[in-house]
DNA sequence: ATGAAAGCGCTAACAA
DNA sequence: TTGTTAGCGCTTTCAT
């Protein structure tokens, strides 16, 4: 059927007319509706002369199996679904690669929404996917409110916290430890001399965001200083570059008494708006501002001002949560936190480098 | 419900004990199916008092409406499936946001398959997606064969490629012109006065890669240069930044005498490869190697070297592609074709600024 | 306003 | 090996 398309008509092809029916296949090719299934799900148990009679048929009339009906009978998918915070976030889709490897093993298929931190949104693709008969869903949660999750799960559909420890013992989680995370960040800033550090953050609705922001305030009150004061914490209106550029332009409009000498980032996506405007704006880095990231982003290492960031396993972080999904029904679901680490680089350290980089 | 959940345990969680369906509602109601299926989705029809009762059972039971039974009898469900080359590559995921944002308005639903450039994974996913009867496909083509996607429009699921044009006039694309800005990308390092450039290429089978490669070599014989031995092509094992590493350590393992003073990356995940491994190698950018990317990337501009590139209008083309979606059935599909345009930064421009960045 | 029943397309169990 | 048929869960007439 190759190219015999070129010659049908648009208009002819947009309408919905009717798709050929399993029934209509059985028809023209002088078969049982039986004969046809069994074509499509047990070649082998139908004769080979009637085999062809029945894919000739299957050709001509371009049938396509009803989806809905096959699973209507079947009651389940093949496929997992999966919702996360934001497309756009390399994190979010190196950790989506990670899934899909491990799912690939076992051929299901992988779809993927974006809820744009939105819990309705959240809430309709959930729904939308478990209507749908998904095997599993894989969410990270754009609030504290997973009841939902939970309800899925009850529902029968395996589901797994991603990015996101599970605060009840029977829902399975995938996380980093992000208190640990941004202890990490800013013990190493306190330990390169700076005294008040701005944190550029997104809301605290969102829970890696709140983290973050415990694991810096707990750094500083071990060093002695008042995170009350310290610690300045600006949200952005986006967790995007240009949401790191509205922060930082915050904190550079503070009076010089009380800014901040250095910037956490809430992620590298932020912290790469930050960067451009400091740049801009002639603000040297590090010595006019500090800079740390948080994902440690393929490009991280790579921008003009190498940025120090809080690494992530990434794309680990994905193939356990796929292996989390389908662990037999007995075994007891599992928490898995992996660790943080701090990568430095010249966007922070004041140390050997400093000058030009290469 | 919320709390409920912390007392159930796990196992029986897990237990896909059947899940309740309309009639379990309605039994457990007293009322008829139907009318269960009117207050799902008329509740104006029926009276408050039953609604309540049947509202109460539905909570009770935690029913969730089976999407495939109501598709089944609906026929068309309100949701989108997209298909793209590479879920981790920015030029897609800010596509695909694009798509999400326009489609937003009219409240469908998206879903997102990466196929990694493989054939047989665009075809599964565009199965599953007719299948299940979303109510189009948006898809940019691992290779020429789009004999599946024109099949798909074929059986009444409107179809739009994406990031390539339409080979056939039924069929609805929007795509940026690679030929031209393989020549943009070529034209100007000629200009800076490169005589021999190297291309880091994917394989012919991507119609964007031959095209990048079609507009460079075109340019090249413009410029009085054979393209036969002035455009050194190589092809990459990936379209990452792995892949640009590989890629530039063959370009600079060429014997002085041939080797390119320039490379042009077909996207700029290889470019950022390629800057990584120069750096490394301690060769100069642009001095003692020039260097064009593709996609013009957020980062790009960010670079330690910041980066010269093809811009495409990414989120446009998206919008674009959903727009087209959804036209008129008699209207005429669109073959929508948007021109890139050169950023010049410097690590292809030896003038002006050459030497220190900011 | 509600109930009863047909039927969407498919698979599986059974009969021939 | 092939045909017949019940029924998955839902929506939608058509009665009541």
């Amino acid at each position: 059927m190759a190219n015999s398309t070129k010659a049908s008509n648009a208009a002819n092809a947009r309408t919905p007319r009717r798709r050929a029916s399993i029934t209509d296949v059985a028809k023209a090719a002088g078969v049982a509706v039986g004969t046809v299934s069994n074509v499509l799900n047990k070649p082998e148990r139908v004769l080979p002369a009637t085999r062809e009679r029945v894919e000739a048929a299957i050709a001509e009339l371009n049938f396509v199996r009803n989806g809905s009906a096959r699973q209507l009978r079947a009651g389940t998918l093949t496929s997992v679904g999966v919702v996360v915070l934001d497309l756009a976030n390399p994190f979010f889709t190196d950790a989506a690669r990670g899934i899909q490897d491990r799912l690939e093993r076992d051929s299901f298929t992988l779809m993927v929404a974006g809820s744009d931190e939105d819990l309705d949104r959240e809430r309709r693709y959930l729904r939308l996917y478990e209507e749908h008969g998904v095997q599993g869903v894989i969410v990270s949660p754009a609030t504290d409110d997973i009841d939902h999750v939970l309800a899925v799960r009850e529902r029968g559909t395996a589901a797994v916290l991603l990015d996101r420890p599970s605060p009840v013992p029977e829902l399975a989680s995938v996380a980093v430890d992000d208190v640990a995370g941004g202890r990490l960040a800013v013990e190493h800033l306190i330990a390169q001399g700076h005294e008040r550090i701005a944190l550029l953050n997104g809301p605290h609705t969102i829970r890696q965001c709140r983290d973050r922001r415990d694991g810096a305030a707990a750094a500083m009150a071990d060093a002695g200083l008042d995170p009350g004061t310290a610690l300045v914490e600006i949200t952005v209106p986006g967790l995007t570059p240009d949401g790191g550029e509205a922060g930082i332009r915050e904190v550079v409009a503070l009076p010089a008494r009380t800014r901040p000498t250095a910037v956490f980032c809430v992620n590298d996506l932020v912290a790469l708006g930050v960067l451009r405007t400091l740049r801009r704006e002639g603000v040297a880095v590090p010595q006019g501002m500090a800079v740390v990231g948080y994902d440690d982003v393929t490009f991280a290492a790579e921008l003009a001002t190498p940025l120090s960031s809080v690494r992530q396993p990434t794309s680990e972080l994905g193939t356990r949560a796929a292996d989390l999904l389908f662990r037999p029904e007995d075994s007891a679901p599992e928490q898995v936190v992996f660790s943080p680490e701090l990568v430095v680089r010249e966007s922070s350290a004041s140390s050997p480098e400093a000058g030009r980089p290469r």
